[in-house]
DNA sequence: TTTATTGTATTAATGAATTAATACAGCGAA
DNA sequence: TTCGCTGTATTAATTCATTAATACAATAAA
């Protein structure tokens, strides 16, 4: 057979994907994806696992992850090479300062919403938020 | 005619609603009462506006709106009693404390993912989660 | 050029989610 | 009881989202 060796790297990204659960697939790679870049267990220009990796790995259709790849193209979180394969992009921004703000007080927000109503004080929210910036490479 | 006049409460609470924009109506709903509970503008046992009330202001089929309370009576949030209206309930807890912490710690990583992938640092992260959290009637 | 890889495009099946129409049922005041 | 307000239940229309089957196109190495 003479597979091509793959000359990449590129695989071996542990990802979870639950097909049960209502949460579409292609989401759940998104947010896997940004997760691994956000802990630094991606790094720019470093290579993903091919469309077709991933998806005979999990066990779903090369389009859910070329969907996936598509839409953190969009969001210019990783960049593309046809024929060669898919990479992280570098932390180029294209919206303004305050644009990046308010989508993370939305977020925020929504995190902080629930909270309340489950009856945490801001101590505890306040915990949560520090022990969660933890994991992620400040820059 | 005779009118009764509404005996309850209930009336003029802010709700601004996109029908365009995918964001189901009925989410929307949701997640605008629990700001208003969170932020203060309703507390336990004020009365909410009557499912058609919401239905006719907003100009939304009533069942939508009944989705709605559907839910939020499900999380706890809100009580009803039929033939009178719909309320704010108490704060009263039904998941232990870690479940309850895992929600947020969820939301909260969301949130932190998306800012640390906008190439916002730590210190912004940071100013945000106290912002938002001064909106919130610390309990 | 050939081959094996990469991502892409088109189209469709399917199922789920959302909303709506309509009729029912409980409660309190007159 | 009757009236007018509450929320509820049932059913269905319809749209939309998700996933998949399949064929196409670009790139690099042999």
């Amino acid at each position: 057979m003479a597979k091509r060796k793959s000359a990449h790297g590129g695989d071996a990204l542990h990802l979870r994907l639950d097909t049960a659960g209502g949460v579409p697939i292609y989401l759940q790679l998104i947010e896997q994806i940004k997760y691994h870049i956000a802990t630094g267990t991606l790094k720019a220009d470093d290579e993903l696992p091919s469309v077709r990796a991933v998806a005979s790995a999990q066990l779903i259709n090369p389009n859910t992850v070329a969907r996936a790849y598509l839409e953190l193209e969009r969001e210019g979180v990783i960049y593309k090479r046809r024929g060669m394969g898919t990479y992280v992009a570098e932390k180029g921004v294209s919206m303004s300062t305050e644009e990046r703000l308010n989508i993370v007080r939305n977020l925020m927000e929504k995190a902080l919403v629930e909270g309340t109503q489950l009856g945490l004080d801001a101590a505890s929210l306040r915990r949560v938020f520090e022990e969660t910036l933890e994991k992620f490479s400040s820059q």
